[in-house]
DNA sequence: AATTATTTTTAGTCAAGCCTAATTTTCACC
DNA sequence: GGTGAAAATTAGGCTTGACTAAAAATAATT
């Protein structure tokens, strides 16, 4: 039985799920933040989604979300990132103009459109930013990433997912030519900026900042 | 300069714009009745409707679209149809399946999408159901079809639209295999009640109602 | 320990969209 | 032309989800 939510419900508790990390709870203050709204009216939801048994709320100590809440979470996340593939592999989409037709997309309440949209997509492990895509009973694909700032010289890497695209950092990317599936060799590293020169496979040379290089998941090849 | 509608807004517009024939106004009572509502709702949406220059309101007389008005519901009405086309051909819905879910996709705002989706799916003319689909500049195709009901015994015809389908008559024809793209001969017309009785090409005898012939529009082959 | 700064909650307001009930208008029929 | 039914509008109320401003709690700093 799957609890009909409002869109702004759903938001709310996709965004304390994308704010809680392990063991830490989502503060009222980053909620709204992320939502674009104040904080009183997030501590107004928080109240109504503990009634409705989706989040646990603990008074000036932020919010986590139950079983039942992270259930509804990873659904969104589910079709969200779906979506986004659709996006970009089908209808032909950069990837960095998904991001907000996606977030209209994932609020369509339909059990079998995700589930036959994930069938033609040919059941994707991850979006078009490199980030897993749960399954229908909410299990992530494993993989194992290493930010960019982490690599050493001489290593020979791909990127596989971008943390936290902002638009800003994917228009960047754009501008460089660098995209996932990028399979390169790390040529140098400097420890004043953090700054990181890669050597493609494909030839040209890219410099990225510090700032940049943490938010570059590579796999080792 | 597309004006940004609320769900609601723009289903009241749609539904205007499905009760307007020709010069004819949309009543309130009949809008209320589409779209699940009451008229003193319809009443309070067409004031708003109309200060926003998208819906001219003679209180008692009934709504008419301005030019605006139906600049917006013809959009509508191309991403519903255009939505419905790919959910039966890319994903594999029966076309008594789509109705509600592109009910909430028409929703989603961005015009790249639609355009995208367009040409994705081959610029379709019609959807599932026959229904012809508005292009960029909301003109339609042209057809001419012939309710079964009017057909002469005789005549060799094809099944192109389901006016008006229903989920019961939408049922009836998937129990008997009727779709469109049927390609038949009239062999006999009940005076009495207008049943018709049709040889396929494939084989099959099919005998319909009067009530679901006037239903069937048909183009002469 | 007292004082701030920050965060969170509470209190009160508002617009959007719906509702019911009462009133008004229209229109068909006698 | 008067009457009654149907439709439409008006009046008033409710819920959701937002807001601002004020009060309360927490955390950081002296
Ligand atoms: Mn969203
Ligand atoms: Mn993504
Ligand atoms: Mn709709
Ligand atoms: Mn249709």
């Amino acid at each position: 039985m799957t609890t009909s939510l409002t869109r702004s419900e759903e938001d709310h508790i996709k965004a304390i799920h994308g704010l809680q990390q392990a063991g830490t709870s989502a503060f009222t203050k980053d909620i709204a933040d992320r939502l674009h709204t104040k904080a009183s009216s997030v501590t107004d939801m928080l109240k109504k989604l503990a009634e409705k048994g989706l989040v646990k709320h603990a008074p000036y100590y932020g919010a986590t979300l139950t079983t039942k809440g992270r259930r509804q979470a990873l659904m969104l996340v589910r079709k969200h990132r779906l979506w986004e593939t659709f996006l970009v592999q089908r209808l032909g989409f950069g990837w960095d103009e998904v991001h907000e037709v996606a977030e209209q997309l994932e609020h369509v309440g339909s059990e079998k459109l995700v589930e036959r949209l994930d069938e033609y997509l040919g059941r994707p492990a991850f979006d078009p930013h490199g980030d897993p895509i749960p399954d229908a009973q909410g299990r992530f694909p494993e993989r194992v990433t290493l930010p960019l700032v982490d690599c050493a010289v001489g290593e020979r890497i791909r990127l596989v997912a971008v943390k936290d695209p902002s638009d800003s950092l994917l228009h960047l990317l754009n501008e460089k030519g660098i995209g996932i599936g990028l399979e390169a060799e790390v040529r140098a590293r400097q420890d004043f900026d953090g700054s990181v020169e890669l050597r493609t496979k494909q030839g040209p040379v890219h410099v990225v900042s510090g700032r940049v290089a943490e938010h570059l998941l590579m796999e080792r090849r």
